[in-house]
DNA sequence: CAAATAACTAAACGAGTGTTTAGTTAAATA
DNA sequence: TATTTAACTAAACACTCGTTTAGTTATTTG
């Protein structure tokens, strides 16, 4: 019942099943409370099967965590910008994350098992946190060379304060799908920003 | 090597002792990615005696989650007041909580772990969450009614928002203890008091 | 046409799981 | 003193897990 050997399009087609499969069910129970079983059965194959295109069940995992970063827009990049811009792609990224729920419990999820020193995705999540908060960290040293802010906190602080309402909206919208995570962001930015920093954001989100 | 039967005070022990391990176990790798076996060793018996005290994993977990809930504080209750005594409570239990690092991660982990709708713990963090909504909602009710408030948003959100950054920070602390918890909450209600709100809080602050 | 190989399956492996059963010990009770 | 019972242990049960091995099919390559 092998499929063609040289079917390279088929192949990857098969890889991508996988991951798909995979993502659905890491993100509703997480990496320990799934099996390659589950996985197996969406996709209609065997256990054996998916480990012939994945070495095992941990980098299957990296992978499948990989490939929906790369689906992300490269998250906030600090460059001759006052931060508006900056502000807005963010809450850009809220808005398409609430289209995207199977994204959201993946990443919640998973980032509270990785606390875990041994977990397979320990190092990404570390790496992935620094990441982020640099980024907004950055993101906060724009808006306050603009002279944005309405606040004396540090960049760094805020950018602290921010990632962590961020996640922790999606925790709760994966309890109560009503919280509206774009607006409790806005709603943040304008508790942070000055009158100049809240009507320059406000010219642009329409 | 039984122990004495009607001792009662002995069996009350082992029970905590019990409940202290599996607070530990559970508190590093979540429900699922702990075993009965971790939890016995740490005690000293076998896995079939900690199942002599406890009817099974899943009722361990949730004795272990009711006897912190127990020792935490009320957490903010509505009083004839103007919010500011339910504050100052709150940011006493951020403090308190930064020197209990096992309970941050008990707490933490499980509650994205319980987000599966088939977890032992699931409608005890749906119940735990609402509870603690609507007491901070109610929290900025009575701010609002004190004139206390230097934004229009509504307590719901307000209260939603402060849940948010609780959970968001105690994830990143987990990952990077020097996360400063208590001062980033300060930092929360000093961008949401108006001048009046801020002074009334800081008065009492020390 | 023959050899090599991709894409699998079926089956087994060994380890680990939560839980149950049957027994053991020693103290409290009648 | 005899019986009952709390507090266990040792062993087994019935899985499930991730992973490995050996084999099968069908296609491409030499």
């Amino acid at each position: 019942m092998a499929r063609p050997k040289g079917d390279a399009a088929a192949t990857a087609a098969r890889r991508e099943a996988i991951l798909d499969a995979a993502l659905q069910v890491f993100a509703v129970a997480g990496f320990n409370g799934s099996s390659l079983k589950q996985v197996a059965e969406i996709v209609g194959i065997t256990e054996a099967g998916i480990l012939h295109h994945f070495k095992n069940k941990g980098t299957l995992l990296l992978e499948v965590l990989k490939r929906r970063e790369e689906l992300g827009r490269p998250v906030v990049k600090t460059g001759q910008s006052n931060g508006i811009q900056e502000v807005l792609e963010w809450i850009a990224i809220q808005k398409e994350n609430s289209t995207l729920p199977g994204i959201i419990e993946l990443f919640t999820i998973l980032s509270a098992e990785a606390t875990a020193a041994n977990h397979p995705a320990h190092d990404y999540f570390r790496e992935r946190y620094n990441k982020v908060t640099r980024n907004f960290t950055g993101m906060f040293e724009l808006l306050k060379q603009a002279n944005f802010l309405a606040t004396d906190e540090s960049p760094e602080d805020l950018g602290a304060s921010l990632v962590a309402l961020s996640d922790g909206l999606q925790l709760q919208w994966l309890l109560n799908p009503e919280v509206d995570m774009p607006k409790l962001h806005i709603q943040f930015f304008r508790t942070v920003l000055n009158d100049a920093g809240w009507a320059a954001l406000q010219a642009r989100l329409g």
